[in-house]
DNA sequence: AATGAATGAGGATTCATTCAT
DNA sequence: GATGAATGAATCCTCATTCAT
């Protein structure tokens, strides 16, 4: 059998087992006898438990974003794009839980190089809802010099949302990814066209801020 | 020294573990020797790894929830409350950091006993948020009947993003709790109003070209 | 509480639990508990779980001495003493369950120096019983000749026997003390006459002798 | 080195430390390193302290039964066979003290699982030795209605003494198997030989005095 | 006379990882 | 290309034992 293969086969098994056991309690084992191999051959492809599991969050990483480019066709309005964009991401996620599981709960769960790797991706996708909404906002004609960074702390909203929806739909029976996706642009398309629009909600001068907790404090770090 | 003082200690030393290195990774031995105890006491006291680590969820989770309650000063506004709300809840998770991480990161990551904990605290904010809502939509006279459980879907959604960025904010330096608090007011808040006014997205219904339609029509969901 | 109650109270808790849970598997603390008392009290008392152990083998083994010399009064004819001294013995070992069981079962399985403890309180029961078997056959003009050591090692094996019918005793219920010695008189006694008159079985000149084992050998040591 | 062979000699450093400290004395560690493994390499083979020490039961159960079996030669007549066996047996248990030492000392004493592995094969020699004893009445052409409940009590004495010889055989220097053997025939067989001649003993009535009586009265089982 | 507080030492068990073949 | 055999290093947990009061 090709090595390619049976790499596959093994990021396949290692992808299930880190996805439902967690990195730390997944064993070596347990992954090798998944992928019907030896414990030596995965070593042999794969180095070690650290190089196999970044390894995992690559490819999942990878098909994520491109299921995701893939379903938001660019000849298509800002709203559209964004709307098929969520629903091939929520399929995705849906369809490959285990995936999903290692890049948003394990990843960032077990050591800042992992967290790196998904970090990553995430910032690709954030950039590309960053566009989507500066896109959305010139074809309505509306305030092109609304500020980049303004737009960003939006889009990562957008996506921490998108992301939460996501554990949500995976946790929960029967929702499919046109209702989340559906939840997602209600809740948050009409905002941001009201916010393009330069309707902001304004903070109260001040006086609101919650006091300093009293008691145990622990620093900020 | 008394054993309520040992215990807070011990439970302040486990939480900054387990919020740093992750609930497997993070060994007794590492706990029982930030806490400056050995480790037969932290046995003693508190039972075992996994009774420690619930300890840690709960008081964590009860020092957050009151937090936000405490931010939300009744007698405001909706909007008020729930900006303020964010602002407490911004500012705990800012001020601790490994807390937040056990309860956000942790807790959902290992076992479902501990996601139970983590779960039940959330429905509490969730509930919360909810009141919020409906409590906006009076004061500004729209549709009292608004269907509940849609509410308490936005309330997730709310809830969900909230978190996301907490998490952001936690890894991104020079983020403000009022900052995140603003950006999620702007994000969600002027959506929910139009929302509440019967202004839906509507999802293509395959090709279609969608945009904000007045007047209610038939949500996905 | 005078300390001699207390230390009774002790002992009467380290012996239930020594005999049910073994030696080693007790532990002080359950001792402790289950005397009423703290686990620093025990130390000041008894000094350490081996001393303590020791203390529950001579209690023990001192009462279960004294009830047997109590049962065969010296004034009734051997059998009859033996009869008396028997039951006594059963009656004592089903009475006392958790000392029967530190004395045959734990004291001889954890260490030396707690085996030699029941070894003298053994070898004093074997003495007595090697004087009845003499006085028996006395009583019955037989050869008063008889070699000592052969005699010791009859009485051996009458202990021996007793001491498995009462484990077997202990473990099965609705079997009394009288008739346990019945059992082992009936077994033993005639023989024993048998015995005293010269009739002893031979055994065969040799040629029975098993063959030394093929395979696995473990040296004598 | 084969699997098998590594295994062997694991059991044979476990039966030796099993047998010196005792079930619960004795550390994995010590095991391991007797056996020359590591211990993981213990644990990958037997699994468990328990199950090891459960193997260790089997192995010598089995070994000491086959040695029982094959001295006593069927072709023979019943005494012979019978001293015949009980010399195999002494044999084995002072060729193999510590084998005896798990079976007759540590499996009795620590938990109902290991005691009830023992409980199989004494009672495979019971049955063995029962059978022998109404041989020998045939032999005899002594009653052959005598009561197989009460031989079997006889055989469960005569066993609990020949175990008790063994134990005081190991602990004795100087005693061969030829001896205790002889002594146990002697102790054991005119009585038995008496018993099925239906000469009893008869406990007094209460204050009688006792004697060996002819014929037939009601044993006190 | 009695105890709450505390620990050093050790034991069972698991796991990532590597040879020799 | 593939594996059976093997282990160093931790990890969770328990227990006998001791102070300071």
């Amino acid at each position: 059998m090709p090595r390619a293969v049976r790499e596959q086969q093994m990021l396949d098994a290692a992808v299930r087992t880190f996805g439902q056991r967690g990195y730390m309690a997944a064993s070596m084992d347990e992954i090798a006898e998944l992928a019907g191999v030896s414990k030596p051959l995965v070593y042999l492809y794969l180095n070690s438990k650290e190089d196999l599991f970044t390894a995992c969050i690559r490819r999942e990483a990878r098909a994520l974003t491109e299921a995701v480019r893939a379903g938001a066709r660019p000849e298509l309005p800002a709203d559209r794009q964004l709307w098929s964009g969520l629903t091939a991401f929520f399929t995705h996620t849906a369809r490959h839980p285990d995936g999903w599981a290692v890049l948003h709960l394990q990843a960032r769960t077990h050591g800042e190089v992992f967290a790196g790797e998904v970090a990553a991706m995430r910032a690709e996708i954030v950039a590309f809802v960053t566009q989507l909404i500066l896109a959305a906002a010139r074809e309505a004609h509306r305030d092109p010099d609304f500020p980049e960074r303004e737009v960003s702390g939006l889009a990562e909203a957008l996506v921490g949302a998108a992301e939460s929806l996501a554990d949500w739909a995976n946790a929960t029976s029967g929702v499919t990814a046109r209702q989340s996706a559906a939840t997602l642009m209600n809740f948050a398309w009409a905002g941001l066209g009201d916010l393009m629009a330069g309707r902001h909600w304004s903070p109260p001068e001040d006086g609101d801020a919650p006091g300093v907790q009293a008691g145990r404090t622990s620093p900020v770090r």
